[in-house]
DNA sequence: CTGTATCCTTGAGGATACTG
DNA sequence: CAGTATCCTCAAGGATACAG
């Protein structure tokens, strides 16, 4: 072939390659995803919350050991915007407030298990992420 | 219940309100789950590349329209240290290189299926989220 | 105990220009 | 075309103190 054919080809090819515009399924729910579980703290929360039994704040807040108040109240709050999470509050002294996932945030646990079984299958060979799970213990 | 009562048994909830501190199974798996995929680029990216075909570096920078430059190579350089993107390079002029996913970022796709599966589920009944997808052009 | 109020730091991500 | 280099902004998240 030619040096101006080759040229003529990759410049065909390049302007050609406009590729079917056909919208990926997975882009728009993903990014709706990120949008309500966005964020350093909103999943391990739906976790720590996946065993079914009300928590309290406190309790929460210890078993994500290093989040600060804010954060967790926000956090919490906007799961609860979001439908996921449900907030008892009694009216006793001193005060106890119990979260709850809603029947909606229990919905996404399923899903949230294979993607999680998917990582735990792949975690132990990987060496490029150097975190340490302060669950664990493990290097991960 | 007397007043002292109730106190004190308040007092003993707070105490002994350890909670088994079993480790949550979902927990370990989700950060890591959250330093491969975290950030704003890395799952679109996935997605955008899910179709099988590989693609370019400008076409996927077309389908992620506002994405910068830095960002994308940045998102495909760490995608791929984590071993789920692969980067083909052609030395022609002018230069061609082309991502597809690895066996491993294959790997993800049916777990990621699963929970975009549910928030399109859920994304038509929320109406808290304002964002507006670029993709499906619908707001959700 | 369950948060709020404030202030502050850091780094993710953006804008622009430029190169091979 | 496929990125780098630079500089910059802004907001996520942290630290500390305090309140109901």
């Amino acid at each position: 072939m030619s040096s101006a054919n080759k040229k003529n080809e990759i410049i065909k090819e390049i302007t050609t390659s406009k590729e079917t515009t056909e919208i990926e399924e997975l882009l728009c729910p993903i990014r709706y995803l990120l949008n309500i579980f966005g964020g350093k703290w909103k999943l391990p929360i739906i976790c720590i919350l996946s065993g079914g039994t009300a928590l309290r704040y406190s309790s929460i807040k210890r078993k994500l050991d290093d989040i600060t108040n804010v954060m967790l109240s926000q956090s919490l709050k906007e799961l609860e915007a979001s439908g996921l999470v449900h907030r008892e509050q009694y009216n006793e002294v001193p005060p106890r407030v119990e979260y709850t996932l809603t029947e909606k945030g229990k919905s996404i646990l399923p899903a949230l298990a294979q993607v999680a079984k998917w990582a735990t299958e792949n975690m132990e060979t990987e060496t490029a992420c150097q975190t340490k799970c302060s669950e664990c213990q493990k290097t991960v």
